[in-house]
DNA sequence: CTCCTATAGTTTCATTTGCAACCAGCATAA
DNA sequence: TTATGCTGGTTGCAAATGAAACTATAGGAG
């Protein structure tokens, strides 16, 4: 029996992860350079901005995975900044809603054609089929693993 | 012209990261649970395997991209738990070369299988032609990456 | 109602992270 | 040799992170 052996550089669970974090970078520096903005508050921003009725801040964890505490942070810190507003949430006094005030929207619009224009020349050199499929690919690993989860802890 | 816009869920930067999240979460609980390595730790494991003749942090840390710091902290750690030897390097001083000890060796073929086993049930749902095109493409992103990087900080 | 449990969001605290300063050994050049 | 600058590795510190405790409100069940 031959010893099993693994090389690192060719397990799929770490090639993820460095590539991921080799994008995180970029785009992280990118933000910040351009809009001084972190991660998690261009991720609040975005999905702010996509719902247009509002949403608590638990909705945006629940969305992204994103810890309490730190959407609640990102939210104090967009709030501070005058580009986020929170609607009192008539259904429930201990929730509120989120929304843009004019200028988060004024700077979710510039910040939108970067973020393209940044992914466009990550992927510059794949075709739309590969990029697709790519994109299938994370979409069925979140099922999997999502799915066992809800299996380990059935609620 | 229509308002530019952006769903954070078809951002691929974003998918990345979230996918990887979900991964790592994963991988990082099985091997806390069933070995007590952190990430980093199995990661410097895995580099020194493959290493017949030991290794330098620096070097660990080039492979890996993982920071000076990290490396090191790790490396302390797994020589205080033994699996891990430090000879000295003949060449400079400064350095010295990583080695499994008999423990870490056998730690090592403990994990590999089960490691593997991960990665499979992860991937289960996949071709093997699948998965080579979802790694080709991840390598060809770490290239588009380096090369920018390279290029903006010509040495 | 009143009690009890559950949830939204914040705060606290302990841990993790990584930059920057640092120390020791190397290398080159006068 | 001895400056001088460079590199491998560690340490110190400040910032980021996230689990758990806490506060305020909700929503039953009796």
């Amino acid at each position: 029996m031959t010893k099993q052996s693994l090389r690192l550089d060719d397990f799929l669970p770490y090639r993820l992860s460095f590539t991921t974090n080799l994008v995180s970078e970029t785009v992280a520096s990118a933000y910040e350079q351009a809009f001084g903005l972190r991660i998690a508050e261009w991720r609040v921003i975005a999905v702010v901005a996509e719902s247009p009725g509002g949403v608590t801040q638990q909705a945006i964890g629940l969305k992204t995975r994103m810890d309490k505490v730190t959407v609640s942070r990102a939210a104090v810190s967009l709030i501070a900044r005058a580009l986020l507003e929170r609607r009192p949430h008539d259904a429930d006094q201990r929730s509120h809603l989120l929304t843009l005030s004019a200028e988060g929207e004024a700077l979710y619009s510039a910040i939108v054609p970067k973020a393209l224009a940044l992914e466009r020349q990550i992927f510059s050199r794949f075709s739309a089929a590969e990029i697709a499929r790519f994109d299938a690919m994370l979409r069925q690993i979140d099922a999997i693993l999502l799915e066992d989860a809800a299996q380990a802890a059935p609620s």
